[in-house]
DNA sequence: GCGCTGGTTGTTTGCGTAAACATCGATCAG
DNA sequence: CTGATCGATGTTTACGCAAACAACCAGCGC
């Protein structure tokens, strides 16, 4: 998944090796003396089969290891009851939690999830996973994607199955479920003006990522709706090492009382770069992270961060998604989900 | 997946509605004029379709949203192409990073992911998932069980599919992969020890974590060797809050110059305790961890860890899994990844 | 002109399963 | 004793696709 590691065109030639013939139903049905459709009843629980009968089947099928064949069933009855992800990396906490989210969603409606990663985050790598998608057993699609790769152009592609994307602006074409970023934002940074501060920083996160840019405008706007500066914006890649790269700098700015931090890994990261440039938090400066991860309790000091209802969102797509599998005919449109700002021991009042 | 929000039992009852007869080739042929294999031909790209052909059949394709039907075709190659994967969460940072190395490695050899949720961390749960397993459409399994429920009676169901399992101790019977446990414990604990330290405290993860149980039995069976005393134990959940509650205890043991936390995550709520307590780390007291997750080097102070490298273990899984889809049998082994500590900041001399 | 070659397209067939329908035998009311 | 009924089981068929094979048509050398 990572850009590394992964080729999307390295896969491995269509290499179709003679099938190595498992065991049918006939196999089990000729061992138990009886006809195939009687192993089908009995490997579907059917109730009129006979207990004997039904013995002599189960036998069989334990002799011989047979595996009921589950492309020959999705071809029968048309649904594979499984959900295909697309994502391009699980290693940032969002996703990894919004997927956790979505897998236990899904099994709760009965679908398994199949993850189809992108191999480079290019148009190219996004248009190879949605190519993969025609040869893979899935009866919908659900995009969990970070990055602006899915303008008109390639998102045109997938065309004829129910899709919904996380996090992206798409909204008006597409079925589109994302957390409230800008609500969130301003929640943050309202929070550290009406504490007093002048002015808030910003550590933003890449470029590439949508939710990153409506984090940085939120932000902006709201500084600028109340009148105040707008200071010069570091730029951070979500991890907590660039957070603290950022941190060394923001230590030196003399100004500088509050940082709003895109998200908090890279908070927690310019908690270390004050903690050793001798500021103390909350102190000297204050600090707002966003996400709210298991772990920003036991920061020190324990973050103050928005939180992202990640369970909110993964039930949301999975609904939606399946609402357009089942024929109900739905609307494109954007399904919010609230965030709210958790109060920790990371935020106080400017120092006098 | 989290035993809160899903129920095996609670899936939808299995009304098969009427399949929503998709378009298939059958049609796409019919509108182009020409016959379903050559439909099929352009579908794979087949070279012996003369180029004019081709346009009237990708044409019509277009106009009916023609998507290949992968039930049929995984029916006639035998194959879908796909792993599952059973897990009982993502919520901890290592099946997360060890299912992202699964998903990169898979994706190479061009097989796709299934995840299979267990709904509950009971026998009954991942009897369930073995069951589910018989209706999904994979080629193989890799089980990542953290847990004790991997014992004879349950994994004697399995039969007849590939199976690798990561992190259990079923090496005489399955093909398992795992992180050199014993080696990593001993280096962590050897380190503090050759640094001056009279003993080492641990913070363990859940008992019925095999991982956690094979760290506490190696610290233990490391100090004894040494010929040192054996602190009482604490018992965490592998999460910060745990490790932060067992830190405010320890922080009041006099003797404790040393811990060793069973993951890192604990360590970071160690740190904190001891933060509050006003015990300076290293100076006071040292702590190491397990896993190297990617923030621990931004811990306050960066934290000293056993790396774990999950991207190997992936690999292996992946590697083991294929090479018995392929050539069928290979004989049952545990295949361990080795680990290598990792010296930051969090780890000095005792006191003088 | 004839048959041959090679490239393009069509036809037949079967993958494993389960619904629909057919059959068979036993039981039982009249 | 007969025929209706019903439960257990077997037979046929279709799901969508692609391999194997067949058919067809050009162009070519002789």
């Amino acid at each position: 998944m990572t850009a590394e590691s992964t080729s999307g065109t390295s896969r491995q030639p269509a290499v179709r090796r003679a099938p190595a013939r498992r065991v049918s139903m006939a196999d089990v049905a000729r061992l138990a003396g009886v006809s195939a459709q009687t192993v089908s009843r009995v490997s579907n629980g059917h109730p009129s089969v006979v207990g004997s009968t039904r013995e002599q089947v189960l036998d069989a099928m334990r002799r011989l290891g047979y595996r009921p064949n589950s492309a020959a069933r999705a071809l029968k009855y048309g649904e594979f009851r499984t959900i295909g992800v697309i994502l391009f990396t699980l290693s940032s906490v969002g996703n990894s939690r919004t997927l956790e989210a979505i897998v236990d969603h899904a099994a709760h409606e009965g679908y398994a999830i199949t993850l189809i990663p992108v191999a480079v985050p290019t148009q190219d790598g996004v248009l190879g996973a949605f190519t993969r998608l025609g040869e893979l057993a899935v009866d919908a699609v659900i995009v969990i994607m970070e990055v602006h790769l899915l303008d008109a152009a390639t998102m045109t592609l997938p065309l004829g199955i129910p899709a919904v994307i996380v996090d992206s602006n798409g909204g008006d074409r597409y079925t589109v479920v994302d957390t409230d970023q800008a609500d969130g934002t301003r929640q943050a940074v309202r929070h550290l003006l009406d504490l007093g501060h002048r002015t808030v920083w910003h550590v933003a996160g890449p470029e590439d990522s949508y939710a990153a840019e409506r984090r940085a405008e939120t932000w902006r706007a709201t500084l600028t709706e109340a009148g105040l500066p707008v200071p010069a914006m570091a730029r951070g890649d979500w991890s907590a090492d660039s957070g603290y790269r950022a941190g060394l700098a923001l230590a030196d700015e003399p100004g500088c009382t509050a940082v709003f931090a895109a998200n908090d890994q890279m908070a927690l990261g310019l908690l270390r770069a004050f903690h050793e440039k001798g500021k103390v938090v909350p102190r000297d400066v204050s600090v707002v992270g966003f996400d709210d991860i298991t772990d920003a309790t036991s920061f020190i000091p324990p973050l103050t961060t928005v939180h992202q209802d990640f369970t909110e969102v993964g039930r949301h797509c999975v609904e939606r998604v399946l609402r357009q599998v089942h024929h109900r005919r739905t609307k494109p449109g954007t399904t919010l989900v609230p965030t709210r700002l958790v109060v920790r021991s990371s935020t106080a009042p400017p120092p006098a």
